[in-house]
DNA sequence: CCGCCCATGGGTGCCGGCACCCATTTCCGG
DNA sequence: CCGGAAATGGGTGCCGGCACCCATGGGCGG
């Protein structure tokens, strides 16, 4: 034995942070050693205080969650990572997997849930919720019976630039202005979006963007 | 003294519950008698224990905070009402005001601000933050210079029925045929909305109704 | 080096959102 | 009892979202 596992908190509501802390720090075997307000900030405390375990918020300002995930299990292989929401949403979820996520946990669950998730992390077991591994094995299914699978290309960067745009309400003459390119080439990433996500209009690609934590609502 | 101000917490996350109310139940004039996870129930769980302030998070499944607290204000006069939120809006700040509310904090800040907010609310004195002061203070010299005030009418059961779904995605003609009501009723109403909301379209509207939580983006 | 993806841009056409005009019925409160 | 608000419905017209078609140039990896 090492001591607790040190982890590190990251989520953009300082209420929910100290809560957060107040649950797991009660916890013989878990203790918080940097709370982080944001994605770029938890990157960045992750590499000055090397934690054990990040625990990331999806919506989060400058960097999203899933965006930190993907960053520090690329710099920090070691680091177990669970991703804190609020949605029960498989589109996230897969992308959380995706990420190097070891573990999804809802915000809507007990704190002995979260506790456990932590600690199932800390032993490298993956931590699901009941919905998540039903969509797990629903998905995993259905690859197995098309047998083909086409891992869902992830939306660019300029695709994302558009995407905040959209969201933000902007029509696709004013994203064309902000941008310096052609009304076209707008409605062509709108397309891509659209195709790629699974959406409908850009209504969908709203919310979307609001679950993200790409924009504010 | 009659013992510590006894407190009603309403979030539709069980994890910020248990943290807010571990916040809250450190400190010795307060504690949480009972916890809410919708505003439907924050009511019936009000009227059972009779607490001496209730805590109301905005988006909530069912009854919105500001719902609860309007329906609450009137059938229990004495209540004092904290309305806690994700949202720097001022849009929600002034409902807020109207609905009854002696406090609005954000989820933002650090847990003393709440804990003041709290004691603040048991004695009768209202809580903003800074933000809300100088917008309360920049309204209140508008209506002063215009010299007149509408009180903006608050949206109707019907206009609210139109703008779920609105927010849901629906288009005009399968909101008509959900309600059984004419397309351009439909358009009646959602012009309606955005007139009485200050918005411009239907994806202004649903980030509207996304921070009022009458859905889940 | 060839193919794929990305970013760029153009044309056409349908449909729906939204603005502005109009009217009727019901109901409630001063 | 009268005025106003809520709910209903209709017509017209513009513009933008979105789908489908098309093409080109740069970069990167098999």
């Amino acid at each position: 034995m090492t001591g607790p596992a040190r982890i590190l908190l990251a989520d953009d509501h300082a209420l929910v942070r100290r809560g957060v802390r107040l649950i797991l720090d009660s916890e013989p075997d878990l203790t918080v050693v940097a709370e982080a307000g944001d994605g770029a900030e938890a990157i960045a405390l992750a590499r000055a205080e090397q934690p054990d375990l990040a625990i990331l918020d999806i919506a989060m300002p400058r960097l999203t969650g899933l965006q930190a995930a993907r960053e520090l299990s690329r710099i920090m292989p070691g680091l177990r990572i669970l991703i804190l929401t609020m949605y029960d949403n498989e589109q996230f979820f897969f992308e959380a997997l995706r990420a190097g996520a070891n573990g999804y946990v809802l915000k809507s669950v007990a704190d002995r849930d979260l506790v456990e998730a932590c600690r199932a992390a800390m032993r490298d077991e993956p931590f699901l919720y009941p919905g998540a591994i039903t969509a797990l094995i629903r998905d995993y299914l259905d690859r197995a019976a098309r047998g083909q699978d086409q891992p869902a290309r992830a939306i660019t960067e300029r695709e994302e630039e558009v995407l905040k745009l959209i969201a933000e309400g902007h029509s696709a003459k004013e994203i064309a202005r902000l941008l310096f390119i052609s009304v076209k080439t707008v409605d062509r990433h709108r397309a891509n979006l659209l195709q790629k996500l699974g959406l409908r209009d850009r209504l969908e690609l709203t919310r979307y963007a609001i679950r993200a934590g790409l924009i504010e609502p």
